[in-house]
DNA sequence: TAACGTCAATAAATCGATTTACAACAGAAT
DNA sequence: ATTCTGTTGTAAATCGATTTATTGACGTTA
């Protein structure tokens, strides 16, 4: 186990101060040419590694940023994450990764590490499903007064005034249901029905609104007993879709691709066919959709470049230490497959 | 933007001296119940939060750890991941996740970083695919050197010299793969297919081995033409079940769930039965097993305690830093479904 | 009262980098 | 030769904690 080298032992091997070395490695200032020769071969002989703690220290800055996120096995924050992981990577800065396992005192408790780390930054994915308004935002703006960059991706905010200062982004869940409710009409579909997420959640609301908009458009709508809560669980959206057959309709829309394969497998034990009988409609456009048999028809949101955008924006706001904040609201669209 | 409080402050406020509060903090020595009455409300008072990089750069500890891995998107790292972290949070570490993309030189590059941020230890996930034996492990060697835990988890090693000083935690991939033969055999099954990651990928040759061992103890073996390899890739994977059909196969054993619905899927299009005409079993028992029609029997490896093993591992070292390494071995086992 | 031991509190050194303020030295202009 | 400019190098301060060596206060014992 050699020692590590640090800087003062680079300067002295290279009978130069301090200062020159760390003015070379930095390159704020030029150094004669023979200096960094000199320098260059004691780095090399000596495998100098810079000592990031220090370097924090004095220069406040860390290079690091936070990610805070419900879980990492969802699908849809695992491309997020590798979105933002290639654009900070990109810049140089690494990422540490915290999981509030939905539950705000976990989050909060994340949040007041991070602020230990001295992390330069911080963003936010997903929204916690266990939430009680009340409690929400507090540390939020405690760590929008220490000055450090927040982003949130895909995640909606509880508290407007906590809005101020934090950059997000999002997709237009409306969008690409809407697009979703036109080509099925256009096919002849009129009988509609939906499982939704949580009834809380503010996503699934967004995709409802626009499946119940584009339906009002054709003078449709969601019959009564044409709409359940799955909770994003398959077994309970297995369930949710036999309540839903009741109502008879002839095209169900489903608030992600994993409860969307479980009702088609509802609708296959009961042998009813799709899409001969009912069309069936994911969220999300993963690989699940072909993977299933028939192939399901998915509203695309493109996850990496959520992640990649809310990079860009913290690295913007650590760079520019601009107090103002962006909104970016990414598009969602339709893609049929055998489904529908 | 209020300025944080630094120890030197929650000092002054208290009318001690600094050394007093440090005491406090870390419940090195004891202090006056007056003392610490005084430090605890002044710390109250001007919400101190103790600067974690000074404390690292003093104590040459950092309560992080680098977790390095392929990507995050692949469910048996992301449920390795949740298995590190929650055991690295019950400890007060925090981890910072690094992907390697299956680039050795993009790992080597992580690696560096890891050096440079003085984390207290790194753990390695999942075997890079594109591997070069030559170059492999020079900067591993250089991270065992400044001392710092390094632990592998569901990763081979490529060079046994290596192996000093890294604990690992892997499945026993042969042993599943056994009980699933054996079940297949006495369950009438007599003509073997099977499709395999990547020919050079250890872990598949693994389960490989255990296939072929399992068929010889039953004088079966897996005959010419009825052995292809589908690079965990759906589509590749559809593929290589059309070509093993012409073998008239009775069961195919699949690599991974993923390629396995593949396989399910190719012969779904050519209207032969599942498991009437032939068995299909995945690998990894994931989530795809239960959403898949009939459900796809699969090999159960716990990769949630794979990872938390692995953490476990890592603190140890972190905590006794010794030299020495463990192994550990988790079981596989079989879970049988409607596939077979 | 002097001597001693205990215990808590303090002042100062330290970790390894960056950065400020200043010195030294070169070459150009006067 | 002297002064001025501009460049490059240096010494020392600094970031915010921990920790060592020391002091000081207090109680006990001889």
């Amino acid at each position: 186990m050699n020692q590590k080298a640090k800087l003062s032992d680079i300067a002295k091997h290279a009978g130069v101060s301090q200062a020159a070395v760390s003015r070379f490695l930095n390159g704020s200032l030029e150094v004669r040419d023979e200096t960094r020769l000199r320098i260059e071969t004691a780095i090399d002989e000596l495998q100098y590694i810079p000592n990031q703690v220090a370097r924090s220290l004095r220069t406040q800055t860390t290079r690091s940023v936070g990610i805070v996120l419900p879980n990492i096995e969802n699908p849809l924050f695992a491309a997020i994450s590798t979105g933002i992981e290639e654009r900070l990577r990109q810049e140089g800065y690494s990422m540490m990764v915290l999981i509030n396992k939905n539950d705000l005192d976990l989050e909060r408790k994340c949040v007041e590490s991070l602020l230990g780390q001295s992390v330069d930054g911080v963003i936010f994915i997903g929204y916690p499903n266990k939430l009680n308004l009340d409690q929400d935002d507090g540390y939020i703006r405690k760590l929008l007064n220490t000055g450090i960059g927040v982003v949130f991706v895909n995640r909606s905010f509880s508290d407007q005034s906590a809005r101020a200062g934090i950059s997000s982004v999002n997709s237009n869940y409306a969008q690409g249901a809407r697009e979703a409710i036109h080509y099925l009409v256009s096919g002849g579909r009129r009988r509609f029905a939906a499982i939704m997420g949580n009834w809380n959640h503010p996503h699934s609301r967004e995709k409802l609104l626009g499946y119940q908009e584009a339906l009002r458009e054709h003078d449709l709508e969601l019959a009564p007993g044409c709409l359940e809560e799955g909770k994003y669980d398959f077994d309970q959206a297995y369930r949710a879709a036999q309540k839903l057959l009741k109502a008879r309709p002839d095209a169900i829309l489903v608030a992600n691709d994993l409860m969307a394969i479980a009702c088609m497998k509802a609708l296959g034990d009961q042998r009813i066919a799709v899409p001969g009988d009912v069309a069936v409609i994911g969220y999300g456009d993963t690989i699940l959709c072909k993977m299933a048999t028939p192939e399901l028809s998915s509203i695309n949101q493109d996850a990496y470049q959520l992640g990649y955008q809310g990079g860009e924006l913290l690295l913007q706001k650590i760079k520019t230490k601009a107090i103002s904040h962006a909104t970016i609201l990414l598009p969602t669209r339709f893609v049929p497959r055998q489904s529908s």
